[in-house]
DNA sequence: AGCGTTGTTAATAGACTTATTAAACAACTC
DNA sequence: GAGTTGTTTAATAAGTCTATTAACAACGCT
């Protein structure tokens, strides 16, 4: 029983240190933040933070994979094939909204470490695993659509890049917004919202033939 | 004569400093900079940067603040009334995007330094000068165009939105997709004009009624 | 009870940062 | 050519950061 708490203690400690790192590293980034910040938001002796990742970078790699992970795992929706393509589309526009809303500093946290250069490769492998997969499945659909008249011709890829701009820019701009506009928490979350329906409307029009 | 020569190493020196600290800031913030590294890419000796600027901080805020400025101006666009709405529009968007063309890593500058809170009050006083302004205008054009009939109803919030989230992407983006597509130079060129392009079509589509 | 294992801390080395200071230097004035 | 002024450098103080090490604590096992 003992043994139980001290061994949840134990790893309990290892995942706090994962934890209050991962909502550093989000909020401020990879330079942003310092092991000792890490610990003291744990309330634990920075060395601690060593002896579990040994490294900095090494326990920032670990932040970023699950991030990126989330990221790309967004796009990956169940298709229901009993709904039409314009259908299916909204819930895959508004999934991904939604998927950012619950993580609104991700595309900031993901984008700026990719400008930094960090882990590039596990950046290349994620995406490969997932993009190509990802487009193809939306051309074909595309393809039918495009074919049948019922939408312009555009490509999988620009369509892809087109609800993702929109999707996102909202969660980057926030804290702009909150500055310029001086929102509350309430208010912004409405605007969020709006923007949601927004960027469904957007895509929509923008894809009749 | 040898005295203006004086001079003008004098405010080459400051300006070197100024431009060296400015390529360093907007490729790795202000975080990632070191006024070591400044004066080592000027080739000068380290205090020089303190002797003239005083402070990181300070030199940098006079970076940012050009670049912010410039961000902002891009919008301040000479209106044409012999054009029709729609010609108006693209010009708007096609100029906004040949902007960031030429500095492509503004955005991720802006946005990163402002998720820092670095200087927010710049921040608020430059956009309070310019979006007002800037939403004012356009909200009179759209709404003689939405009451015409020929433009679907949208705020001129959302519609600005919708431009500069699809604008900007593409530059946030860029390193992953060089790293993603393996794109060299001459393609990624090629892709963005045609992302340009595809901007326009993809809001001006979404504009019908 | 004592030994080994694991978790945790205090202390600290070593590198790097920003910022300051004093001295060297250059260019020019009179 | 002595002095003035502004520019530049070397040296360094003071601080922070990462990472390591050695000591200590708590427990499990035999």
């Amino acid at each position: 029983m003992k043994g139980q708490e001290k061994n949840n203690q134990k790893d309990g400690m290892e995942l706090s240190i994962l934890y209050a790192a991962e909502e550093l590293f989000l909020e401020k980034g990879f330079n942003g933040v310092s092991t000792t910040e890490i610990a003291a938001k744990v309330g634990c002796n920075q060395a601690l933070v060593h002896y579990y990742y040994r490294t900095k970078a090494n326990l920032f790699q670990k932040v970023f994979e699950n991030k990126l992970k989330y990221m790309v795992s967004i796009f990956e929706i169940i298709e229901d094939n009993s709904l039409t393509f314009e259908e299916r589309l909204v819930i895959k526009i508004k999934s991904h909204f939604d998927a950012l809303s619950k993580e609104p500093l991700l595309p900031m946290f993901v984008l700026n470490e990719i400008r930094n250069n960090s882990s590039t490769d596990i950046i290349r492998e994620t995406f490969r695993q997932q993009a190509p997969n990802l487009i193809n499945k939306l051309e074909e659909e595309l393809k039918i659509e495009i074919e049948a008249g019922r939408i312009r011709n555009i490509s999988a890829f620009d369509l892809l890049i087109n609800i993702i701009s929109l999707n996102i820019f909202v969660f980057l701009a926030r804290p702009i917004m909150e500055y310029v506009l001086g929102l509350d928490e309430e208010m912004m979350n409405k605007m969020i919202e709006h923007r949601k329906q927004e960027v469904v409307n957007t895509i929509l029009n923008s894809l009749r033939p």
